[in-house]
DNA sequence: TAGTGGTCTAGACCACTTT
DNA sequence: AAGTGGTCTAGACCACTAT
């Protein structure tokens, strides 16, 4: 692994496990680089990540001071698969795979999506429960000439450490955006009685900007938190 | 300004304005170090911003590619004030200061954040117009010994920009939560009839760390909106 | 004045893609 | 083999904070 992704999961752990406590500077950067055998630039790669990540806070002529304290709940910010995130937060979480099969382009996707192919669209319907309960109806549309078929027993677990993994796909980056909706006569089938649900549309790309995937996912709100760590930006 | 910055802003320009077209390649890292007679590290910086704000995608041994012809509606991701927002946008708003008085710090607070103050809190409650029907209310408390007072001209406006350009703050990270909850009578009074809004809560702070205001902002769900923008990390 | 983080440089080696 | 982006280095100068 690189230098400095290895110094980032370093001082992370450091500040998990209260080495570096909250509200206290971490050593400066020539002292790090001094630490970690390396130059100054690498400590700053590896401090950056730990900025992005909400954990430590820069103060110029002062130093670089731990805030990160509190976990975070339920981060549906960046780009997380739910498998992943059920794993993160202990929940003990099951999936019934309603749907599995090739389908032709309907309209409904396109009002959203840009995602197309001719020959059709692998579509993948899945039922989340959480604690028993029904909470999340997913509804996948992958390009059938780059995923061909995904059994139903990956569907039933992680979906992303397949295509990562078995396929040696690189999923790279996702626009989404998340409203509240009407629940329709589906939603209300498979999560119970709803006036509303919430609605996080993604199109996911690969790391060479093919689009490959369109996802809706539809949640109960009782059930629904988004978690997000903002930075200001000063472009 | 740095060097990077303007370099960034100059290639954000030339991509929105199509000089370098949708899934196109920039020119090289070296290229651009030749053409803006700098070194290859500070155009990585700048391309590292284009990265981030969702302008290319960079592939290993080949090049950087254009990949964002839209433009997002909606962005609440980040820390974008409402204002900026309203002027990104290019909407008409119009905004009611309802409150904006000295309150001791009170329980519905203490709930969802961590901002307290021997000497009570600043409350502001504002009411946000969108082409003539309200769709959002803000509730803000500010530490009163960073934000001795906020005029109603400012409340109705822009505060960021009072505290950024006024009192001279460095506005530096939040931490939001997005929830959909059962709408209080007072969301009623001042939205119209609603079953449920989304609620948006944020503790804000300074650069030096300070947490100095929590925001609840409560939006019909029918004008909510959020768009997001994410990368898969792979730490 | 000394220490801190912010920026910038010129060069090196590597892994990957293309020809 | 040549070109690309990814990493790393050793050093420089700056702006800011502290004493």
């Amino acid at each position: 692994m690189n230098k400095f992704k290895q110094i980032f999961h370093d001082l992370k752990l450091k500040i998990q496990n209260k080495e570096y406590e909250n509200g206290t500077y971490l050593p400066s950067e020539n002292e790090l680089a001094k630490q970690y055998q390396t130059s100054r630039e690498t400590i700053r790669k590896a401090l950056n990540l730990l900025l992005e990540h909400g954990y430590i806070q820069k103060i110029r002529g002062k130093g670089s001071i731990v805030i990160s304290p509190k976990q975070f709940n339920f981060p549906v910010s960046g780009l997380t698969s739910y498998q992943e995130l059920v794993a993160s937060q202990h929940l003990t979480s099951q999936t019934t795979v309603l749907s599995n099969n090739l389908i032709k382009t309907i309209d409904t996707i396109k009002k959203h999506s840009e995602l197309t192919s001719p020959n059709g669209l692998r579509y993948i319907k899945r039922q989340r429960w959480l604690d028993g309960s029904p909470v999340i109806i997913d509804h996948d549309y992958f390009h059938p000439d780059i995923i061909p078929e995904i059994p139903n027993e990956v569907a039933e677990q992680s979906i992303y450490e397949y295509l990562e993994n078995s396929l040696g796909l690189a999923i790279s980056y996702a626009t989404k955006t998340i409203t509240v909706e009407a629940a329709t006569q589906d939603d209300v089938t498979y999560l119970g009685h709803q006036d509303y649900v919430v609605v996080v549309r993604s199109d996911v790309y690969l790391e060479d900007t093919q689009l490959f995937q369109y996802t809706e996912s539809r949640h109960t709100i009782d059930k629904f938190k988004f978690v997000d760590f903002a930075r200001r930006r000063h472009n």
